[in-house]
DNA sequence: CTACCTTTGTGAAGATTTTCACAAGCCGAC
DNA sequence: GTCGGCTTGTGAAAATCTTCACAAAGGTAG
């Protein structure tokens, strides 16, 4: 998040950014900000804030933005043509390197700039290219079954969207989004307005 | 999470569930399981478990989820497009009353079982059928703008896929997904396997 | 060079969340 | 009945996270 705002501001030209000034950006305080960065070393200085071109480049190399990462996508539906579509993610140095389906209709026909894949093919070509990364956007049911599939293939990190609970080995990283259950605590929100200000 | 979990049970016909299985189905502690249930109230029987069906229930309803609530997108682009075809929004009761642009080669034409409307006519729209949520998918830079204008047509919820920081008063209820900030966490995890163990 | 204003980095304090551990209660068997 | 095996609900302890508050340090003006 804070990488988001000194990119913007980095664009804008402004040479320093105060832990208010990033905070009041991303909502939160500034010793939470303070404190977070200097979980990864001591960047600022004092009396003038922290350097916004330096401190964007050290956050890009933490986060490892500094290369490119070969990503697939298993599932051709809506949610995998948003995202191949999504241009934050080219920008972020995410490169779709295939996208996979298991029907008949979908496989070989044009998808965006890349063409749909049997999902046959995925461990071979996972394998070949060393593809560390897989967004899964498939139903819920086929969800675990293709984990296990992938991560056996070497994929090391996966962006779930199938809402269910996905089990991985302890070097797979998981990330999950569920859109329903986001709604769902809009629900909760709107049904109990003083109990959910204090569940957040 | 627990729904979602209890609802399969359900369906599979289960009377009953312990802490323990919960908490293994849904990849957390059988305490955690059992604090959380108890901020509402004591639904188990000792020595037997929670029951199912009846848990479900109540679950449901408070979460708000026992009435239909309308929702209107905002940006027909793809990221709408794959939530107004997701079959889980509806299945939980929320029903899309409109979807709405301001590109005028999008405005009148079809877009799933709806028509794309002018974004000009969305107060209206909104006051005149008092919908209370509204899912925010457009560019980032136009965002905070129509929040304020939805806020004043009197939306109380928003969903906000745009990858920025969202304000808004504090009897609205914000809930942002952020695709990209999930892959630069991956990213993350893989270039600092040891560190970001600890960070999660 | 000094006085003063600003802002970081960080121990310590405070708040919150998670885990522990066990009494209380339910069920079935005998 | 009552015994024994389970499982909840919950205070208390432990762990974690956030905020406070202030010394240390950079900058600037005179």
């Amino acid at each position: 998040m804070y990488l988001r705002y000194l990119e913007d501001l980095d664009t804008k030209g402004q040479q320093t950014a105060s832990s208010d000034e990033l905070a009041h950006l991303c909502g939160t305080t500034p010793a939470q900000v303070r404190k977070d960065l200097s979980f990864f070393g001591s960047f600022g200085k004092r009396g003038l804030g922290y350097p916004v071109h330096e401190l964007t480049a050290r956050l890009r190399e933490i986060l490892g933005l500094e290369r490119e990462w070969k990503v697939v996508i298993i599932g051709a539906g809506k949610i995998g043509a948003a995202l191949a579509n999504y241009r934050g993610f080219w920008q972020r140095g995410f490169r779709i390197v295939g996208v996979y389906d298991k029907s008949a209709e979908k496989i070989g026909h044009p998808w965006g700039e890349a063409i749909v894949r049997d999902i046959q093919s995925l461990e071979a070509d996972v394998l070949r290219e060393d593809v560390p990364i897989a967004v899964l956007a498939i139903p819920s049911d086929d969800a675990q079954a293709m984990v296990d599939r992938i991560v056996k293939a070497g994929i090391r990190a996966i962006l779930n969207f199938a809402p269910t609970q996905i089990m991985v080995p302890p070097h797979v990283s998981l990330k999950s989004v569920n859109m329903a259950m986001e709604l769902e605590g809009l629900s909760f929100a709107l049904t109990n307005p003083v109990i959910s200000s204090s569940v957040a």
